[in-house]
Formats: C-alpha cells, structure tokens, sequence
DNA sequence: TGACGTGAGTGACCTTGATCACAACTGTAA
DNA sequence: TTACAGTTGTGATCAAGGTCACTCACGTCA
C-alpha cells in the first residue's frame, strides 16, 4: 500500500508496537476497541504541521512514523525548539486536557504517519476509563520533568558549550547503548541546533570546530561520533 | 491557640477555604473525609525546607500559610527560583505522581503551616477516587504551563531588562486588579530576583536604578510602585 | 554605644558571544 | 555543465553583562 509522499502507509498503526510503555497500551478489550473508533490516520508530508503555537487544541497526535519538532516563537521571531519527537510520542496532550491552545508549534521533520484523536471523544474517553486518566496523569508528569530539565539547561547552563555538551551526551546515551563510541546520525542543520540550545548559528558552527579540534567528537559525512565522552561530561558541570 | 515560631494555627487549614478552584475541593462527601484521614497538619519556621532537590518524594504539601519558594541549583552552587508559591498551593505534586525525586527544594520564605499527605495514601486515595485523578491531571498541565512559560522567558528573553519586566509585570498584574498604579510588597532581596531572572544581584541592583531613572517604577520604603506599564509592556516584547 | 552581618549601590575592567559580512561548499533542478 | 538556494566556515567588530572590589545604609545583638 502505497501512500503519498513516498511513504508506506503502516496497515496498523498500532502504537504499542512502536513502544511498549505507552500511554494507550494493554488496555481492557473494552477500551481498546473505542480508541479505536475515534482514533483516525493520516500521513503528513515533511514541513507540514500538526498544530500550531496559538491554535485552541483540537485533539492529540500520536506519532506512528517520522519525526517531529516542538517549538516556541517570539514575537521578533526568535524560536526555540523544545522537544524532538519520534515515534510513540503523544503531541498536544497538556493543550488537550487543561484546554488551553496549544503552548507550542509541532512541524513534521521528515514524512510520517499519526493517529488524530479529537479533543472531545478523547476526555469523554478518560471520564469513561477512569484507569487511563492516572496514565495521562503519568504522562502529564514525565512531559513536566522534560520541560523541567530545559529549564535547568537554559537557566543554570551559562555558556553555549555547557548547552552544546549536554546536547550531544543527551544524543549519544539514547541511541548508543549498543556500543561505546557513541555514534549519531545527524540530521539537524547547525542554524536547528542553534535553537535548541538557544544560540546563534554562527556560534554552533565555532563550536564544532573547537570540539573537533580538542577531539571531543568527529564528524564522518553526517554521522557524528563522540570521542571523549569523559572530557565532555565535566564540561556539563550540572 | 499559640504555635511556635509567633504563628497562630489555623484550626482548620481546609484549602477550600482558601482557594475555590482547588485540586482538592468540592468533593463527595466520602472522598473529602478520607483525605481528612490521610492528611497532617505541621507548622513551619522562616527558612524551613520542606523537601529538597534529589530526595525521594515522600507525600506532598499543601499550603494553607506562609510562601514559599521553589529552586534548583546545579553543582557550582549557581541557583534559579522557579516559582513562588502561596496558600493554596500543592508542592511536590509532580514527583509524587510519577515517584521520581523531587525535581525542585522547597523552603519557607516566611512561617507558615501546611498539610501534608503521604505518597503511598495519596496514590490510593486517587485510585480509589478516579474522579479526583482527573482534576490531579488538570493540575498537572497547569503545573507544565507555568514550566513552559519559564521555559519561554528563559529562551526567548535575551536581556536581563526583558525579564525583569515581565516579573515586575507578573508581579503587578496578580495583585493590583484593585487600582490602576500598581502597587506591590517588595519582600526579596535582589540576590533572590536575580535567581529569578537568571542576573546577578548587581545587574538587578542596576536595573532598578535604570527603571527608576526612567521613570517606569518608583519605591517607597518596601513598596514597589508601576509608574508606566505601558513602557514595561513594550520592553517585555515576547 | 559600637561591632557585626546582610543587603544595596556603583565604578572599572574584561570576557563572551551576538552581529555583520563574506567566502566556500553542498545538492538539486534546469 | 551552469545556476541557484540552502548550509556551513570564519574573520572583524562591538556592546552587554559578569566579575571584582569597594563603600554605604540599616538592622540586630551584646
């Protein structure tokens, strides 16, 4: 089955396979199958957004392919990217049951696939399956804790390098578990990283040099490898 | 009836009475007498910590008297305020749900009392009670967005003056809906502001003689007067 | 009354990173 | 191939704040 954008269409775009300690996972029979039925798919090209900063909160996504960015503007148009998502993540959920608009902008970073659940249907869902509204309380609080650890990036991390480190450390445990040199596919531009960590893209750029030149880490084509994960550890320093 | 630390206890520290929309009001009658049952009431000195940064999370408190502030510190001993807290206020509420370790140290600004409810009761008091777990949720989203908005200033808002604006705006909106000027009780030192806006204590020390200079705030003793909002809105930008 | 501690104001200096301005490099489409 | 847009590398400049080092003001306590 063929979808647009070159893309496979996932017959089923079930997300426990993708993860197994999510939010919508073992649930009773009963449950499952309403999910079900007010879940609805939909691919989406890369550049297309989800939701935007702003808008009243229409529903969730849960994320079955792809990649997506979370972030934040200014007025003056300076943005910050708080979160990078992939499969499993479940976007616009806080939006969704405080009913605020949503607090940031979710734009897909390369083709993928979502299940739309729909604001209504998803609280009349919850007040029906009292056992799931504790996991979205869960859910609720390790979004909290994510948010949390950018604050202490952001406000306790003075330099760009501290911020840079932590970046590259947060990206090496989570993919090399399997072996220990650290290696990373990256797919950000520099001008991205730089709205990570809050900076100038400019000054991502000088620090890739200096971390090459002090053999922190290496570049071969895109893939990064880090070379002294000691050495970039102490200068986390938080 | 006389506490120590020259506070009166308040005999029945409900926190309905303090706050109508609180998490844990207007419940059935069954619900409210168990929470009365699994609750402590303790008083507090100046400077008491009511937990701290790291530890396991033991139970949540409930605010009924006093502030309270909520920090972090990385290892350098660098430290940011992320939130004042007062009556009516649940702490701890996120470490508790999820049972990571408290992500902030909360300490008493001034003396104050505050209910306390264990982990392990409270979890089964909101199983038991699946209708309070949703609430527990709302309160948990509201909790995200405040972090969020942190999370704004701290990356959006470049300079030092940006921020402090839009505290002394934050400051001025909660609490003079009375009249139009303003006015608000100074009670931190400019150490604890500059941990707010991530500054030093001489940046904040400078930005009140600006400000001042420029006419947008005015102080008399330890009261703080907004001269010109308008002025500090346009400053604040984001 | 004086000693002490804490908080506040202010000047001098100096590091850091933002900004500007190009040049070099990449891949893609014509 | 050329053309072009998007990305990256790097130097020169500059202003904003952090840091240091004081002094002053105001309390409390002995």
């Amino acid at each position: 089955m063929r979808a647009p954008y070159g893309l496979n269409i996932l017959d089923n775009c079930l997300t426990c396979s993708v993860r197994e300690e999510h939010l919508f996972c073992n649930l009773s029979v009963h449950a499952g199958q309403r999910l079900n039925e007010i879940k609805s798919t939909a691919v989406y090209p890369k550049g297309a957004m989800l939701f935007i900063e702003g808008q009243q909160p229409r529903g969730v996504f849960v994320l079955c392919a792809g990649k997506a960015k979370l972030s934040t503007s200014s007025r003056e148009g300076k943005t910050i990217i708080t979160k990078l998502s992939d499969a499993g993540d479940v976007l616009g959920l806080n939006a969704v049951i405080s009913n605020h608009p949503y607090e940031v902008t979710a734009e897909m970073m390369e083709p993928g696939q979502a299940n739309f659940i729909p604001r209504e249907s998803l609280v009349q869902f919850l007040k029906d399956h009292g056992e799931v509204a504790l996991r979205v309380a869960e859910q609720l609080s390790r979004n909290y804790f994510t948010a949390y650890d950018e604050i202490r990036t952001l406000g306790l991390a003075t330099s760009p390098s501290e911020k840079f480190a932590k970046l590259l450390l947060s990206w090496s445990t989570k993919t090399a578990q399997n072996d220990g040199a650290g290696q990373v596919k990256l797919t950000l531009t520099h001008e991205e990283i730089a709205e990570i960590i809050g900076t100038t893209r400019e000054t991502v750029s000088r620090l890739f040099s200096e971390f090459k030149k002090k053999q922190l880490l290496q570049l071969k084509g895109s893939t990064l490898i880090i070379r002294n994960r000691p050495a970039l550890e102490k200068i986390v320093q938080s």
